[in-house]
DNA sequence: CGGCAAACCTGCGAGC
DNA sequence: TGCTCGCAGGTTTGCC
């Protein structure tokens, strides 16, 4: 589920739900995940207030009293869900329950267990290993077009996988690299070192493409006003991720599919060259 | 070092 | 209806 847009998404729910909220008491259901939930979570969360919850890249970073901080990373399948009281029963996946004082709860659910929950604390934060070697938000100044085209002319491979690359800028997965290179009208297989005079484009159709879709995914999150998770409705605006055999539309000609490092790759071999 | 496949785990839809 | 297969929005590891 989560790139950039429905972490974002996610987490501006979980702000608005959430924040300033007390823990009463944490239960960690099953805590082996892809990578194992820390062994003292339960114990280091009660009785603190969530201060501030943000987004880091794909995770999410929820400030807790006292300078503890818990990072999340939602992997394929995380979802959040605030629960106005006590469920009935939880689900097979629920793995983090945060019961707050005010009777709701605060449920982490990801059935392939790909996601992450790590603690840490304010002090050590900006060098955390998790983040360490990740790039630049986006959204930030530091990626800019001048920046992109450094970093293409030093790679060698496709295009498509190093805008994947978290280490070259955060946030765009397997959807949002397709559609924005459909954006800047680029082949996903081209090689860097070729595209790199095109940064400029790059940087623009990649913010335009994680904006729109943080703007749909806020949109729904309307609808569910005590759940949030993916609930956006920008998979009906691909133009290309999904499409295969569907005509392109601008230009009609049937989308194309391949192979890349693993991940299926869309694109129109006449709007993109 | 860089780039790719495989692995991690579960669910779901397509096809038989 | 029920089975098997292939595939899924991410990241890490290990291999050329």
């Amino acid at each position: 589920m989560p790139e950039l847009p429905e972490v974002e998404t996610v987490c501006r729910g979980l702000k608005q739900a959430v924040e300033n909220a007390v823990v009463r008491h944490v239960v960690t259901r099953r805590g082996d995940l892809r990578v194992p939930f820390p062994p003292d979570l339960e114990k280091r969360l009660a009785g603190r207030t969530l201060e501030s919850i943000d987004r880091r890249a794909k995770y999410l970073q929820f400030h807790f009293s006292g300078g503890k901080v818990l990072l999340i990373h939602l992997g394929m399948s995380g979802r959040f869900l605030v629960e106005p009281s006590k469920p009935a029963a939880f689900g097979k996946h629920d793995h983090l329950v945060i019961e707050l004082k005010d009777g709701r709860f605060l449920v982490f659910n990801d059935a392939r267990r790909f996601g992450l929950a790590a603690l840490t604390t304010e002090k050590k934060l900006p060098d955390h290993p998790l983040l360490h070697a990740l790039g630049p938000e986006p959204f930030s100044k530091e990626f800019s077009a001048d920046y992109l085209r450094k970093q293409l002319e030093a790679r060698r491979g496709p295009v498509k996988p190093a805008l994947m690359d978290q280490a070259l800028v955060v946030g765009v997965g397997n959807i949002y690299a397709s559609e924005a290179l459909f954006q800047a009208g680029i082949l996903p297989d081209r090689a860097c070192r070729s595209v790199a005079t095109e940064s400029a484009a790059i940087t623009r159709c990649i913010r335009k493409v994680l904006k729109a879709a943080i703007a749909s995914g806020g949109s729904s999150l309307r609808d569910f006003l005590h759940i949030t998770g993916y609930a956006g409705d920008f998979q009906h605006k691909f133009y290309v991720y999904g499409r295969a055999g569907k005509p392109c539309r601008v230009c009609k000609t049937p989308i194309q599919s391949s192979r890349q490092a693993g991940r299926t790759t869309f694109f129109c071999t006449s709007c993109q060259r």
